[in-house]
DNA sequence: CATTTTATGTGATCATTGTCAACATTTGGG
DNA sequence: CCCAAATGTTGACAATGATCACATAAAATG
């Protein structure tokens, strides 16, 4: 990557990378064209040989952030054990542990996530890969195949557990969650709900009220 | 409201006026101090003797959206009659109305809705009269007096109904419902996915899984 | 290898936006 | 009546995304 020649090698990537590390910061006000173009040691205009514009640069690094949600979603419900003994608390573990996933990717990376669900229903040059919709989707097959969850309850359960956790993320993101109300509680509280909304049993770890 | 004369009269409201009419519109992106102070009648410079900068002009609009929104529960609130035979239904009623007004306020005028949770945790300069917050926690204490919503679930059923409610809202707004979903129907999933979660009876008016 | 064509980056410039300072006008209280 | 405070205007500034003509490197073509 060396940065003395006039042709750069690789700006495309290099702007996306850049505009990561800028939404990290400072979520989307703080994708602006000149400061990426520097910041990749380009001038303003090199941008425009790679993106029609600054919102479709911006769009990429949106769907960036998005697919960063959904590796962190896949990498922990990888990380989950099966129990020999109990068929389906590998299943029921893999939905908490995604949905915790989620939530937390949020509480800990609050401007990326505002990043990942800036655009107000832009279509998509191409769906995410991966994309947090698929996993949930993968996490609730699996409880059905696993006599966890009802069949009757499959089809509304994407809509229950994805609007919940999304909400949740978005109250804490925004700052939102008034007092006394504390992130892990509220965090628990909306992991658990789903269960209780879609009937699936809690797991033995799980501390809750009754 | 003479435009012709050198003095506005209250320039401030009407500021406010139209930012809100913008923001119906455009979203947050269309609140734009030279706009708004052209639909006043007024020079943009003006702008600066009612509020110190165009970010606090856009928190006020903000703020006001947030209200409507809340007026829109109060009012479907009100709407529920009573019923004589069963005291708690009418509670009921309530929850499932206030979540249905969220949601369907943000469906309804989608710009408005994200204008109105646009602020990244900024500190109000004072709190939203009414505030939807308050109007769930009404509701949900009213179930609790009318013996529908046991105690013990009393303190996280705030966050879970919360949560859902909103989230929801964001993904229809923002056209994230995937296939063949459609929004009547996740409407009804997420509003039904809340009183099984509260291990709220549903109403008798209610369809669904089981 | 030489030359031409394409891809990629630069520099100058523009319209637009929020902001500010200096000035103008109105209003209202002694 | 007069002065001071409130309110609005004009003109300017810096920063932003965008566009143009032009420069340079890379790749294709003979």
């Amino acid at each position: 990557m060396p940065t003395d020649r006039y042709h750069h090698g690789n700006l495309r990537s290099t702007l996306l990378e850049a505009g990561l590390s800028a939404a990290r910061l400072g979520g989307p006000a703080a994708l602006q064209l000149r400061d990426l173009a520097t910041a990749s040691g380009v001038s303003p205009s090199a941008v425009y040989r790679h993106f029609p514009d600054m919102a479709h640069l911006s769009a990429e690094v949106s769907r960036s952030a998005r697919e960063s949600l959904a590796k962190a979603m896949l990498s922990v419900a990888k990380a989950v054990v099966e129990d020999p003994k109990d068929a389906g608390i590998g299943a029921i573990r893999r939905l908490d542990a995604i949905g915790r996933a989620y939530i937390e990717f949020a509480e800990r990376e609050p401007q990326l996530f505002d990043t990942a669900f800036m655009t107000a229903g832009a279509a998509p040059s191409c769906a995410d890969d991966p994309s947090a919709w698929d996993v949930l989707i993968g996490a609730l097959d699996d409880l059905v195949a696993t006599g966890e969850l009802h069949p009757s309850r499959r089809h509304d359960a994407p809509l229950i557990a994805w609007s919940a956790v999304h909400g949740m993320s978005g109250v804490l993101v925004r700052g939102m969650l008034p007092p006394p109300y504390l992130p892990e509680e509220a965090i628990n509280a909306t992991i658990a709900g789903v269960r209780e909304a879609l009937q699936v049993r809690h797991p033995p770890e799980f501390v809750g009220t009754r």
